[in-house]
DNA sequence: CTGAAAGCGCTAACAG
DNA sequence: CTGTTAGCGCTTTCAG
């Protein structure tokens, strides 16, 4: 049997109350006491059992973070940002995995919920339907999302300006004298990738009305980039500039453009969106929109332990600046 | 205040009792009053306490997976793998990145066995010190082990054949017809790089007598490859063939091949270790072994949960077999 | 097959 | 400042 506070009770002739008092550094206890417990703790090498404070304060100290994948390196960055957050405000933080699919995220809630995690954060709730969202907040569970939903809604959110980065990605490339430019990118529900489109729309039309743009939508993959791409160099091959909706897309550009033999940057620019590790290792090193990952985690559990400590939480909406890095893949006109 | 079984018990003019059996779905209960409780269960929208039936069985249903960095391209597959085996047995999973940081590790550690995990699996324990390990031995908690200790230990261990693949990278730079080859790796006291080293030196050693190997040792990442590629270079001009103790490595001796005017494969092969991710898109595609990190990962969970479950349990040992990946980083002479 | 009762280990008023 | 007293929500003997 594991020692308990009440061996360490007994162990120096006081209470377990006074013990609990003791371990938990509250004030309202002699110093003496105090010391002559943690003494005996130490001694009986006493392992305090968090689940039996969890039930008796009704908090886990666990968070859950519920992402798609955490082998896409978005992610991966964004969990070391959460946990760190996490460990330095004293919370666990237990990995889901839910690949989008709302049935697969509902169980992970639902498991969550019912181990009391103290808050979540999410990848995003649009594979939800509305009946599964509103069960999500039925569990009165505070909840960031690092994905802005286009509706309103209840949960806090933490994202990047995707809007402001196609737009910057749009104005690179014009600035840089290209007027028969594409966007690459992926399903119209995602809404990061479609914040995207519209900003770089947006750089376009301000660029008056001599730019060629068009728009091809695909999956958002390595793959969805490759067959974008060739399809591209077929129906408009005098395209000179390529925005890809995100780095995985690029990295599949730049492999189409080599089996259809267009030279990138010479023939044909590429700017991505994530800048992601291998960006600068990729031949040639990829120009591409970085957003700050890591501390957009980071955020989303601070965010989260503030809600779950307020009395009456706010909903807050933090939107991360995003920066363009150049480096080889664009060539002015 | 949240739906307790209390609530579920009066609802339905039973025990608490009845209704913790009708939930536990044992038998040795009427499938009449087991439907009635059901059915109130989901009419009130109970949602078990997770915490006190821990409290009460002392179970938790959670494993903690205590790696390095997430970050990394290897335990972001070996996290998925870990993961999806622990949802498939019911478990959530605890993600710690400790960063090799003894202290950090101790710090998870105690806090995995204050929330009572069921079981751990780690990275690696070599960080650790004699009176560390010892701690972590006396919590009494099932252990699994990414690297397999040069010592003897009570943890269980699954790990890849790394001797096996530095050999196999050995024979086949020899068998290319290389005989001034050279391998770069990193510290004497990670374990896996060191028998990647062994293996190759075995090849080296079986090829007899006429080929000349130079061993160079630094950081493990990109830039450390880089460095030890730009000393090659100068101690050792003539090389032809190099082993990388693992994939960032032969990214940095890439980048250092270029900044030298050494071409891959023309005039210098290059063979790696992992098999990340953008082996393939990497320029030119790297030719590397390949460790089945998913499946680790999944089987080390697989082995830790039939540890929780069996009465005496056995340290069990597994290595996965490597395979090597040809691209197009190495040529014959 | 079901109810009663006694915890699991800890916290949190409430007295003293 | 410390002890007493109730629980937190669920499981699990032990009777009936």
């Amino acid at each position: 049997m594991r020692v308990t506070i009440r061996d360490v009770a007994r162990a120096c002739a006081v209470d377990v109350s006074t013990v609990s008092r003791a371990l938990a550094g509250v004030r309202g206890i002699s110093d003496e006491t105090r010391s002559r417990v943690l003494e005996a703790a130490e001694r009986l090498s006493y392992v305090p059992n968090r689940v039996a404070r969890g039930l008796a304060t009704g908090r886990s100290q666990s968070l859950g973070l519920l992402i798609s994948d955490i082998r896409n390196p978005f992610f991966a960055d964004v969990a070391r940002g959460a946990e760190d957050a996490a460990f330095a405000a004293g919370f666990d933080l237990i990995l889901g995995n839910a690949d989008l699919e709302s049935e697969r995220q509902m169980r992970y809630i639902r498991s969550l919920v019912e181990k009391r995690v103290d808050g979540l954060v999410m990848n995003s709730v649009t594979a939800l339907s509305k009946t599964e969202i509103a069960e999500l907040v039925s569990y009165r569970v505070p909840v960031v999302l690092l994905v802005r939903p286009r509706s309103a809604s209840a949960f806090s959110t933490v994202s990047a300006d995707n809007f402001e980065g196609g737009r910057a990605a749009g104005t690179y490339l014009l600035g840089l004298g290209h007027r028969n430019v594409a966007h690459l990118t992926g399903s119209p529900r995602h809404a990061n990738l479609w914040a995207r489109g519209q900003g770089f729309r947006k750089a376009v039309q301000d660029g008056g009305s001599r730019v060629r743009c068009t728009v091809l939508r695909g999956d958002h993959t390595q793959q969805g980039g490759s067959e974008l791409a060739r399809r591209l160099f077929k129906s408009n091959p005098e395209v000179t500039a390529i925005f890809a909706g995100n780095d995985a897309m690029a990295y599949g550009v730049l492999r189409a453009a080599a089996e259809c033999g267009r030279r990138i940057p010479e023939t044909l620019s590429l700017i991505g969106f994530d800048n992601v590790d291998i960006s600068a290792i990729v031949h040639p090193p990829l120009t591409t929109i970085h957003q700050p990952r890591y501390e957009m985690g980071k955020a989303s559990v601070e965010i989260l332990v503030r809600k779950i400590h307020e009395a009456n939480p706010v909903t807050e909406h933090r939107v991360f600046g995003v920066q363009l890095v150049e480096r080889a893949s664009c060539r002015a006109l």
